[in-house]
DNA sequence: CACCATTAGTTATCTAAGAAGATATTTGTG
DNA sequence: CACAAATATCTTCTTAGATAACTAATGGTG
């Protein structure tokens, strides 16, 4: 970025800006792949989608959600996660499960299958963060990153939450 | 939880580098939307291909790039790249150009109309990046951000090159 | 020069996901 | 209670992009 090493009121080019988010888009583009190899249902190194939805399920009570709480938390539509629940539910790894208590609801469910995939996928995930992730940056490195990352997170979502309503 | 791994840089658990990669993804999914905002070609939003193209078109010297070139820039695939060129010189905002040199390249290249599209669309995105980007985080956010980010695309683009020989 | 490996680009086929619409259930209001 | 609005899920249709097979051009190497 700034070449010139100079006082903290240096101003931010459009060029640093475009530059800093073209990095952030690099850097995830170019990390994920690595952070699912060999986590592999059918030979293949995992998709994204699928390990969002293990994961989640593997830390929740039960090892269930609702689907509509699933698809929000993975950033699918109803539609698209209704599919997405169809291939791994197809796989064997999570069943459908009516909901007692109210009758819309269907729950995800894990089954062994399911919750033996999520754990071995979670502890390699765990060790592949350490080596792509912690690794280059360090401690500090990672504490700042998610620090950033999560601000830029919640003012975004507050953004779109305003947008939405207006 | 966390694996004591014996280097200074252990205090950081399993679940720290959960969360924090999980905000990275968060922070990237919320905020792009927000920074396409207006940018409108048919009415809706931009798409983030569309918009990634046009910006590099832009600033390359004639307003032009080999196919294959512009397709790893934006990480397409050869045969995805095709078809969203198609798409864009449907639209009338490329032309495809062949190369004198190598008879095997074709140039990508803007007309005048895709030229119009970028520079309104690169206004547009930057106001955009100052106000959901550079507002939340600040200079010190935004440079820090920028650090860590390019850390990381280069030790897995490295890696990724390890691995791809291998 | 003849041959083979590499590179650029297109085409066909397949999968993932969004959008819109349909149905069923629940909730809130008079 | 009756009825309108909201919510959860699924279905159909369409599109974006990956993969693989194919053509054409280039560059080495014997």
């Amino acid at each position: 970025m700034g070449t010139k090493a100079g006082t903290d009121t240096e101003q931010i080019t459009d060029e640093d800006l475009i530059t800093c988010w073209g990095l952030f888009h690099e850097a995830l583009s170019e990390t994920t792949p690595l952070l699912l190899q060999g986590i592999a249902p059918c030979g293949k190194d995992m998709s994204g989608p699928w390990f969002e939805v293990l994961l989640r399920l593997q830390r929740s009570p039960h090892h269930r959600l609702p689907m509509s709480q699933l698809a929000r938390e993975v950033s699918l539509s109803s539609g698209g996660f209704t599919k997405l629940a169809d291939r791994l539910e197809r796989n064997g790894y999570l069943v459908r499960q009516a909901c007692a208590l109210d009758r819309r609801v269907t729950y995800a469910t894990l089954t062994k299958k399911g919750l033996d995939l999520a754990e071995q996928a979670r502890t390699k995930h765990v060790a592949l963060l350490r080596e792509y992730v912690l690794a280059p940056l360090g401690e500090r490195g990672v504490r700042a990153l998610a620090e950033q990352a999560r601000k830029l997170r919640d003012n975004s979502r507050h953004a779109r939450e305003e947008l939405g309503k207006g």
